[in-house]
Order: C-alpha cells, then sequence, then structure tokens
DNA sequence: ACCCGCGATGAAAAAGTTTTTCAACCAGAG
DNA sequence: CTCTGGTTGAAAAACTTTTTCATCGCGGGT
C-alpha cells in the first residue's frame, strides 16, 4: 500500500496544533507504540477541537480507515491521553485529556463548554467517600448557555 | 397474544419495591402515557437496583419484548425519570433518577457505589459559568474502593 | 545496505446494539 | 358496539464497534 503520510504533514499538523500533539507523541514512544502518520493524524484531529464525536473526528483524517482511527482512540485512552464521554447526547464524544476541566453543556442547542476552575477539593471529595480512595472526578452542569437563556 | 401480567404480580412488584415504583407510575399518568403492566415491569426492574445495563434490567423482566424496554427507558428518560449514564465501563447503564446523589465507580473491580450529600451547591456553580443558567449536574468520582485498595 | 520480525494497517466480515416498520391488540370515548 | 389512538412484539433495517486476516513498513540486528 501507498504511504500517504509525509513526514511534512506530520510536522505541519504538530506545528498548528502546538504543544498537545508532540506531548501524546512522546507518551506513545514511551509506552513502547509507535507514532505513526495515521495515529498522528487521529491525535491532530482531536487536538482542533474537543469533545468530537467519531464522525466529526474521521472527517478530520479521512486518510485514516475507520477500524485504525477507533484503535488508536482505544489505545490512547488506555493510556489516559484521550476521555470518551456520554454527555446525554446520543454518541459518545472524544477529547484530550490535557487539563483538569469541567463540562458545561447546554440542554437546547446542544452547545458544550468547558471550565477550568474547578470548585472541588480532594480533601472535601474524600470526606465524603470515607474508605474510597479518590484518583480522579469528573463534573457535568447542564442548563442552558447564554445565547438559549 | 396473551396477556402474562396480572395486576397481583404489579401489586406484588409494587410493595416490594415501595414508593418509587408508584411515584414513576402517578408521573406517567399526569404527562399522559399509560402505565402498562410492561412499563410497569421495566420500571419494577430498574427499581430493584441501581445503574443496571441493558441486559440487566432484561434479565429481570424477561416477559417484556427488547422493543419494549428500550421504549420504555426512552419515555421515562423524556420524562425525567431515568437517567442514562456512561461511567468508563463499555456499556450504557441506567437509574432511576430519584434523588440527588453521585457516583463513586471503582477502577479496579467496577463497582459502583453513591453517595448522597453533594459537595457542590447551586451558587458557587453559577459562579463558576458565567452567563450560563445552571439546571442540573452531574459528579462521578473514580478511584478505588475500600476492598480494592 | 539488507533482511527479519513484529506491531500496525485496511478491507471485509462478524458481532453487537438500537431504531424503524408494521400488523395486531387493548382500553376508553362516543 | 365500534371507532380511535396509544402500545406491543417480531422481524427487518440501520447503525456502531470488534474481529479476522493478509499485507505493509518501521527499526533492530547482521
Amino acid at each position: 500500500m501507498k504511504n500517504f503520510f509525509s513526514v511534512e504533514a506530520a510536522r505541519r499538523a504538530r506545528a498548528l496544533e502546538g504543544e498537545a500533539l508532540s506531548r501524546v507523541e512522546e507518551k506513545m514512544r514511551r509506552c513502547g507504540h509507535k507514532a505513526t502518520p495515521q495515529r498522528m493524524s487521529v491525535v491532530g484531529a482531536l487536538c482542533a477541537e474537543q469533545h468530537q464525536s467519531l464522525d466529526e473526528i474521521r472527517a478530520r483524517c479521512p486518510e485514516v480507515g475507520l477500524v485504525t482511527v477507533y484503535r488508536t482512540l482505544d489505545l490512547l485512552s488506555e493510556l489516559g491521553l484521550v476521555r470518551r464521554m456520554d454527555l446525554g447526547d446520543d454518541r459518545p464524544r472524544y477529547e484530550i485529556a490535557e487539563h483538569h476541566h469541567h463540562h458545561l453543556i447546554c440542554e437546547s442547542c446542544g452547545l458544550i463548554s468547558e471550565f477550568e476552575d474547578c470548585p472541588l477539593d480532594q480533601r472535601v471529595l474524600s470526606r465524603t467517600s470515607p474508605g474510597f480512595q479518590v484518583n480522579s472526578h469528573s463534573l457535568e452542569v447542564y442548563g442552558q448557555c447564554a445565547e438559549c437563556s
């Protein structure tokens, strides 16, 4: 099979998407996985926008086969680099798990946005759940966005 | 088709599951939907345990057709009586949305438990998201349960 | 530089999940 | 009693995800 991917393309993507891409690449290599052009394409697609559905991701890297997209998402998810979410809307959505953040979901228009200042701290959480060792948490806030309300 | 369901069976289920079942039934009627035996069976199954997968629910009401289970879950979900969740584990899980609570998910054994004293208050949440009108929120805490840690 | 091995890939098939379609059913209104 | 509209189940269709398998190509060893 011909190789559609060039080192140039990968570099361009990297330049565009900034550090996230190369950070992911490095982690993949460190864990003994190859940073193939296809995988980097998928990562590039993920970097372009958070909370995309599979179709949206696929549209951004049409050269990559469906199966490979699934496999890459699985891999990244095992490495803790990608999170899959069900935000009430029917299909799963994927996002780069770069920084700790939470979601605002508009129940009218479906807009998903993020906020970063987490109103929870680990100590408070630990207190609510004696005996449970807290590693992480996720918080979704549902309501109406500024536009819709 | 024969009717497998008896008033007695329905009453028994109701007695077992306590108020949740009749509360759901009442809400359904108020919204102009029929509280058929099949639907009440599904609700009974849901009441038996929280966070069940579709198969688990089906196993508790084998007399009800697959399609009807899906339709009932859709209906209940529209009425806000049931919540569907993705808790990292592959398949969707369903729960009666009776009282406000959150989830502890053990990343080792998969045990899902609940806690009720919500560490967030609406005012704090509203402050983190100016312009967004908060209706509800969900919080999942991941880590290791007492057994596993 | 060449070969080898093994992980990675794509296409097709299989498996699994959810929705649609449609004919039959049932309860309540007239 | 009959009509009507919501409900049901089975089959089919649509859709999503995983498995299989033959091939590819990167990177290490010679």
